[in-house]
DNA sequence: GTGAAAGCGCTAACAT
DNA sequence: ATGTTAGCGCTTTCAC
């Protein structure tokens, strides 16, 4: 590996002068020696040691965003917002896909936050467990900013929020509203907030239309295709009668819809299905699903700039920002009917 | 930050104790000494400085990949495979998206090189371009493998590819023995050798079946749902009559679906369809798209294992490695019969 | 069983 | 217009 040395050396001036001249803090090199240098850079191929350089400058203007699913498009967007967001200042941004893994997800924070990058995003589902890291960070004053991750023992994080009970509160209401009385509902890995939160809109909703909470059709999904698939199979098997079903995230709601359809349902005359997270998942013909908007990309412009911020060592203007959902119908939803009950 | 040098004073013993002792070759060193500095470590909440680090010992135990799309799941599974391959390995994958935009790329293999990752995997779209870069990065040693990129340029850089031509040679033989003469085709963007390569195997197939090869019939798409979209749309406007497709990659494929759909073509009775990748679309009930599966996951797998062969300074068993591709039958395609012809 | 010293490649005062 | 020096936080000989 060719160093600065050895730029200085072939050039006959000292490392400074070539530190300078390669960091544009030149103004008072002649030209003459800019352009040596310059060729001698050219020729030997010299590529300066970043490793070197953040050594002393403390700072290596990379930020990491670590995500538990990168196929859910939904995480898709959220890297968008956040690698523009750094583009646009001059950062570069690492994708950590920890898989839903939380020894995974544990290790690349702990690897991370040795000053490999400036700071951090976590999009993380898993709640409440490795809080200490998080403690251990802000006590080092470590920056890193949250993506809809919450923590009653870190309300001092910064991050950006989705309004979850609201979102979860008003499509459980519009099924309510289309006479729908046995809703099935999927919810998230209740390691994660926010799976909490969906469950809290929809009992909540029940609740305030007098309507009963049945634990039985309740289940307990991964927030993937493949679990929201097999819990409904088990809900349909099971013969309880219910004649709508809420999936916590999207592609659970995929999977419902295929199950329904294997079923033999029409859907939605047979059976209403909504989902959360309005993903855009290219070339889906079918299913089309009603879902709560999330305004991904935007969250993720905000957290980015929040993290920017903080790392600049400025105070972010705003360091918690809740985001209101949007309910988009998509048409799989549709008014009760008796005759369409299948159980 | 609290440095190796505030444990070792605190704990009264050197710097050097200390820095054995956290790397466990500490074989020499007394238990009760062992002890105090850790009970130190964790009472000043003290964090390794991996630049410090990798600048002693010249490693950082990270890779990056380097992809044009994370919303292609195709892109997705090699990010799995890498993934998997370097967690067994001791190593951490930091995944780079270029948003298939050059200049992206060539800043992020810029500022990776500089020593931030040990090397990286490459999946970029975009050939002859920029090969300056990879000529520099070959000259200067510094590990890095392809996976579906060639250049004759670059005859020297290790990676593993998929056999395209002969991929896109037989999904098209299917066509023709259906008994489809006029088969449009969708390209990806041709600064892309696997664009050019999947073709060339159409023309063949074309070619040695003594059909004509008619220009009107191929067009220029970008390995995206719009475009294929927008390119059918284009192909079906201007009633040039075809009773077969084939678009270049999954994604084109659903948008050359959805347009045929919407100008009222039943598919595939009336088109028939084909794309390429076999990319796993959750929630994808329809389309099914008839397509050649490229086995991503254990491709990456494989860059992955030359990568780190490569980094620990050993030859790699195989530096570079084609892999078959298999042709699978989801329905999207029928014999031809006169009666179907839309044009 | 432990320490001193050198050095990784670079930047940033502080000279001149 | 350029050089000298110190030092970033760590690992690694070589010594005792």
């Amino acid at each position: 590996m060719v160093t600065i040395k050895e730029i200085a050396e072939k050039c006959g001036v000292s490392i400074t002068t070539v530190s300078r001249v390669l960091n544009n803090k030149g103004d008072s090199i002649s030209d003459q020696t800019k352009e040596r240098i310059f060729r001698v850079v050219e020729e030997l191929n010299y590529v300066p040691n970043a490793v070197a350089r953040s050594m002393v400058t403390k700072r290596t203007n990379n930020i990491a965003l670590i995500v538990p699913d990168i196929s859910n498009p939904f995480f898709a967007d959220i890297a968008k917002g956040a690698e523009k967001t750094c583009v646009t200042n001059g950062f570069h941004l690492f994708l950590c896909n920890t898989d839903m893994d939380k020894e995974v997800e544990n290790e690349y924070i702990r690897v991370l936050r040795k000053r490999l990058v400036d700071g951090m995003i976590i999009t993380t589902q898993n709640n409440e467990e490795y809080d200490v890291i998080f403690e251990e960070m802000l006590d080092s004053n470590y920056p890193f900013v949250f993506i809809e991750r919450y923590s009653d023992k870190l309300k001092n994080v910064p991050g950006v929020f989705a309004s979850n009970i609201e979102g979860a509160y008003s499509i459980t209401k519009h099924l309510i509203e289309l006479g729908h009385k046995d809703i099935a509902f999927l919810t998230g890995p209740l390691v994660t907030s926010n799976a909490h939160y969906r469950l809290e809109g929809y009992r909540k909703a029940l609740t305030d239309y007098k309507l009963p909470i049945n634990p039985e059709l309740i289940r307990n999904g991964n927030y993937k295709v493949d679990g929201g698939y097999k819990e409904t199979k088990a809900l349909l098997r099971k013969k309880i009668p219910f004649t709508a079903l809420f999936a916590s995230n999207d592609l659970m709601a995929f999977g419902a819809y295929q199950a329904a359809k294997e079923f033999g349902l029409q859907i939605p005359e047979q059976l209403s299905i909504v989902g959360f997270d309005n993903i855009n998942m290219p070339g889906v013909i079918e299913p089309q699903i009603t879902t709560m908007d999330i305004p991904a990309y935007d969250m993720a412009v905000k957290a980015t700039t929040i993290l920017l911020d903080l790392i600049e060592g400025q105070t972010p203007k705003e360091s918690k920002v809740y985001y209101p959902l949007q309910f988009i119908n998509k048409g799989s939803t549709a008014p009760i009917t008796e005759v369409k009950r299948f159980a």
